[in-house]
DNA sequence: TTCATGTGTCATCTTTTTCTTACACGTGAA
DNA sequence: TTCACGTGTAAGAAAAAGATGACACATGAA
């Protein structure tokens, strides 16, 4: 066993719930694809996708190279990384384990008296 | 196959990409919980666990009923359904599939031709 | 009645995410 | 030089999510 850590997964289900980011992820399922050309064929800005890609990324579900072409351009490639996430109340039960809590001071239970 | 369609899916990530959700169904996971127990257990206010219970229930997550306790309280019971969701690459570009967007009037995807 | 338990909602504030616009740099070709 | 194509980033608006406190209602027990 032993899956990602909770705040990976949190950091792994963030990233993928986004429509946008789901799409980027399926394209890049069929081909790698280098970031103005998804761009256009997704239809959106390449400020937008640069930035849905560095959650993507972060979140270890694709990974960029930069590669120069033929003519001498600087093409960033991006392709998936083959994750495979299986989720179940009890695999989320055991990632949760290792979830970093807020520390909101050390107090236990906020003890309300109203 | 034939899993959640696209937006089904986003909803689900979406519910389950937050530090206090995952551990509500952590904690489901073992035992079903009424509402102010489970505020108590999690150390969070019972409006905002209100709040987060509704966006799992939402995404089929958790069910919860009203019962009525021995003493004449109504209470709210809540449990995990048996989710089994496969996050692959591939699992996501059919997902995507039957994605909804939000495309104002672009109608075929522009097939870019430089 | 008052207190303690349970349920829920509303208005508000704060924080995060999402998205656009504008800018910067580098290369090859006309 | 200018244009087309590639890369990237920064500032700020807009939208969504997260969180809080105050409120309302019902029941059983002291």
């Amino acid at each position: 066993m032993s899956g990602p850590t909770g705040d990976d997964l949190v950091e792994m289900l963030a990233a993928l719930a986004n429509p946008i980011r789901l799409r980027i992820v399926a394209t890049l399922a069929g081909r790698r694809d280098y970031v103005s050309q998804l761009a256009r064929e997704l239809g959106v800005s390449r400020p937008l996708l640069h930035m849905h890609l560095r959650r993507l990324e972060a979140a270890g579900l694709i990974t960029g190279r930069l590669e120069l072409s033929e003519d001498g351009k600087a093409m960033k490639y991006y392709e998936v990384t083959d994750f495979d996430l299986h989720l179940t109340a009890s695999a989320i039960a055991e990632a949760a384990q290792t979830l970093t809590m807020p520390d909101p001071g050390k107090g236990p239970a906020p003890k309300e008296s109203t």
